[in-house]
DNA sequence: TCTGGGGTCCTAGGACCC
DNA sequence: TCTGGGGTCCTAGGACCC
């Protein structure tokens, strides 16, 4: 069996760990540049405040009802998302913990009896609660899909064990019955209207499709190994534990339009600076880095989201690297190159891909001084900048009054990753 | 005024090879 | 008159996820 463990509201719970008085109370975490809502509390979704909508859109409602408003505080997810995922290992063994995202896991509990799977469930839930004061749901099934399936009648039934272990035919039937197509864990927008038009409805019946008739209409073997999980028959692997990324990305919508080439520069070369440190981090070096700019378009056509409108362009480097000042300078270049006066910008980003171990480096004829030297310089910066606060050492490309930076009015302490935010107690 | 920031997998098609 | 048959690698684009 595997089972799903999925933080509530992750984002708000976090929040409420340092904040108890929260408990109970209506709160919403905004994304970067206080943009659009991420996370919603209970309360406040009791309160009409929904998923993914824009910040400025429900500002008021926000305001008349007391709702309690967080810029994301990344830093303090990332460390509490770390503390769950170490419970989950101290449980069940590392070996059976498939990390998946920043609020989920994955676990194989193919040792565990079948008798027992309700009440490990609830231990899962309690321990994580006592050890992390993160509150959770597990769902329980045959395969990944149908875990997911249980996760989120949980959710929905609102059951009060926050836990549902789908270990029967009946209770997965059930399940499935009570289930649309476009709530399976797979099945998008394009998929759920697709199949809509087939007259399948439910997951119920969508699991007596044939595995052909997926493969035809469902995009080739994600279709059919849909129908197998739905049929109790896994098809969707464990992972292993965090493979190293095949691509990293830095981009950020600017906090006001940009329209200097000077801006443009600074935060790219600030993003290549980031997605550095995280190719770094996991020991990798890149072949290819991507740069591109989006124009803010006029009033009134359709976001930037809808169309083809951003202008990118990216370079081949001579021999993969994870140098800071190798890949900000054909960033820069591409940065010039991309930028037309006159134009306002919303957003840039910086890809870097085509990755590799960084041990396979070759060493290349037209490396002068051998690049040892310049890694443990890196290794130097990245120890320095992580311990202290937030770029103490930086590059002078990123700029230093950075008018472009995103809004955040509402960020919360790192209270677990900054010694000059930890919580006082007195 | 104002709408996030990452990622993954799969497929088709082109280039190239023997 | 009438086009080989496989392979592999790479990239772009689609779909999906949190």
């Amino acid at each position: 069996m595997k089972a799903i463990v999925d933080c509530n509201s992750f984002y708000c719970s976090c929040e409420r760990v340092f904040r108890p008085d929260l408990e109970n109370k209506p709160v919403v975490v905004l994304s970067n540049n206080d943009g659009c809502i991420i996370s919603i509390s209970n309360e406040a979704k009791a309160l009409g405040i929904d998923m993914a909508v824009p910040y400025f859109q429900v500002r008021e409602a926000i305001e008349k009802n007391g709702i309690e408003t967080f810029s994301s505080n990344y830093n303090l997810y990332g460390d509490l998302s770390r503390r769950v995922m170490d419970t989950l290992k101290a449980l069940v063994g590392e070996a059976r913990v498939e990390v998946y995202s920043v609020d989920e896991a994955f676990l194989d509990l193919d040792h565990i009896a079948k008798n027992d799977l309700q009440d490990f469930s609830r231990t899962i839930r309690e321990t994580v609660e006592q050890w992390t004061g993160v509150s959770v749901s597990v769902g329980t099934g045959e395969t990944k899909v149908l875990a997911k399936v249980a996760n989120r009648l949980v959710k929905k039934l609102r059951l009060p064990s926050k836990t549902l272990v789908l270990d029967s035919e009946d209770a997965t039937t059930q399940a499935l019955q009570r289930t649309l197509v476009k709530d399976l864990w797979g099945i998008g927008r394009r998929y759920a209207v697709k199949l809509n038009e087939w007259n399948i409805h439910t997951a119920w019946e969508l699991k007596h499709m044939s595995e052909d008739w997926a493969r035809t209409h469902l995009g080739g073997v994600i279709g059919a190994r849909m129908i197998e999980e739905l049929n109790g028959r896994q098809a969707i692997l464990m992972q292993d534990e965090l493979a190293n990324k095949k691509m990293i990305a830095t981009t950020r919508m600017f906090g006001t339009a940009v329209t200097e080439l000077k801006d443009i520069k600074e935060a790219v070369a600030t993003y290549t600076t980031r997605a550095a440190e995280k190719l770094r981090r996991q020991h990798s070096a890149a072949s290819m880095i991507s740069v591109f700019v989006i124009p803010r378009q006029p009033a009134g056509t359709p976001s930037y989201r809808q169309g083809g409108q951003a202008r990118s362009s990216y370079a081949t480097l001579h021999s993969p690297t994870s140098l800071t000042h190798e890949l900000i300078k054909p960033a820069m270049e591409m940065a010039t190159q991309l930028y037309r006066k006159g134009e306002r910008y919303s957003k840039a980003g910086v890809t870097l891909s085509g990755l590799v171990p960084d041990s396979s480096i070759q060493s290349s004829l037209f490396n002068e001084c051998g690049n040892n030297q310049n890694r443990e310089l890196m290794l130097m910066l990245d120890n320095i900048n992580f311990s202290m606060r937030n770029d103490v050492i930086k590059y002078a490309a990123a700029g230093i009054d950075k008018q472009w930076k995103m809004r955040q009015e509402f960020r919360s302490p790192r209270y677990t990753s900054r010694w000059d935010e930890l919580p006082g107690v007195r």
